[in-house]
DNA sequence: CCCTTCTTTATTTTTTCTTTATATAGTTCC
DNA sequence: GGAACTATATAAAGAAAAAATAAAGAAGGG
């Protein structure tokens, strides 16, 4: 799984560092910027998955960055601040602010929230549905359709055909397809290929003997369309 | 536009007149429940828009009650508690809670966290009740039914049938079973899987031999339908 | 101590993979 | 264009892997 990322925008080194130290621990990537215009720069350039913004910075009050996020920024924003201020964490959670913590924080408490901020931001997450002309791959739920209704593939056969979807077009040798399914050292069985592509063309395709989809490049692989 | 409800648990009096008045008075009905049996039914039967939930009541942990109300309740749930120990809070962020606010608690900041956690909230619809052909579960009372008529599951089988209904139709692999019901470090024991998804099969197919709802997706996991 | 549930082991059954044989299609070269 | 060759497709059998089932032993709770 890909690491998450998270941006800290902070003026004072030493929470930047508290901060790094402890989300690199937990597996996040972090960016850094000590001012708010580094900060904008870098969640438009980046994307984090989360952003931890200091109220206090030295150029633009943290609400007013908040604000300018906010117009395009969807994914989660935990305001942090010395101000122990309720019109403050008022404010900022009514601006978009997804949590509000306190400084002096306590650093379990802190990624428990950045938890479960980035645990509610995944469950909005679509599936991933690819489909090409009668056939559609959901690749969330690991299901094949054809026409419509559901068909069953083997392992490798499914292995195969999310291979050939995500090079549509692409000529893929037979080198290259034996080694990604079967790895190393198989290179050599063309048969194999044969064999499966065979049962994956009955199971897809409209008319088997007149591949529309997977077609044969004689002498040199196979290509999806 | 309807007002939203909000169900405050809590077993101290006070807490709950100081939360009914200002919850009123900003607009919301409110719903109050002294006790988790209590509360764990005016869930149930009122499905408020959030929970305000003390994490120490008398007849049981607040954690405990926020376990089981997770188990079908999708809606915000903001826990209260004197308790200003870390550990509580991350254990109640990791477990489900929208919000962790320590008493005494600021009403503003409070407000303002119930309207940031309702605004998040997609308000997916929530059944209590799922029904899948013959199976129906019910999540609040723990019950299963096939063909209406009641079926005993042990504790792990439970809990996997509704591992099975959350992610209808999509592959669950051998791994994500084995660490969601036995935690980390039982993912190359297959052979329970194979073991408790017969048991469940014979509990709940009409045709354990001919399995229509938990499908075996071979080499890979298992599909519920 | 009994009963329920969980864990292990052994055995059978099912599914998938690999291999072989043979038919068919495509290429090359005359 | 057609024979000779090469590459591909299909079918089917045997091997291997995975899954299902049964049942015995272990653990834990009342």
């Amino acid at each position: 799984m890909n690491k998450e990322t998270i941006l800290v925008i902070d003026d004072e080194p030493q929470i930047r560092k508290l901060l790094e130290i402890n989300l690199e621990t937990n597996g996040y990537k972090i960016l850094q910027a000590d001012t708010s215009d580094m900060g904008l720069r870098l969640a438009a350039n980046h994307l984090p998955d989360l952003i931890i913004l200091d109220i206090g910075l030295p150029d633009k009050t943290g609400l007013e960055l908040l604000l300018e996020l906010r117009a395009w920024f969807h994914n989660p924003i935990i305001m942090l601040s010395v101000m122990d201020q309720e019109s403050a964490i008022v404010e900022a959670l009514d601006n978009g602010a997804s949590d509000y913590v306190t400084k002096p924080f306590r650093t379990n408490e802190l990624l428990a929230r950045i938890r479960s901020c980035l645990k509610r931001a995944q469950h909005v997450e679509q599936n991933t549905v690819v489909s090409f002309d009668n056939i559609e791959i959901d690749l969330v739920a690991r299901t094949v359709m054809n026409e419509s209704s559901l068909v069953k593939l083997t392992s490798t056969e499914y292995k195969l055909l999310v291979l050939f979807a995500k090079n549509e077009g692409k000529v893929l040798t037979h080198q290259f397809l034996l080694k990604e399914i079967w790895g190393i050292g198989y290179q050599t069985d063309t048969q194999y290929l044969r064999v499966f592509v065979g049962t994956l063309r009955k199971k897809i395709e409209r008319n088997p003997n007149k591949p529309m989809h997977i077609i044969t490049e004689s002498g040199v692989g196979y290509r999806f369309m």
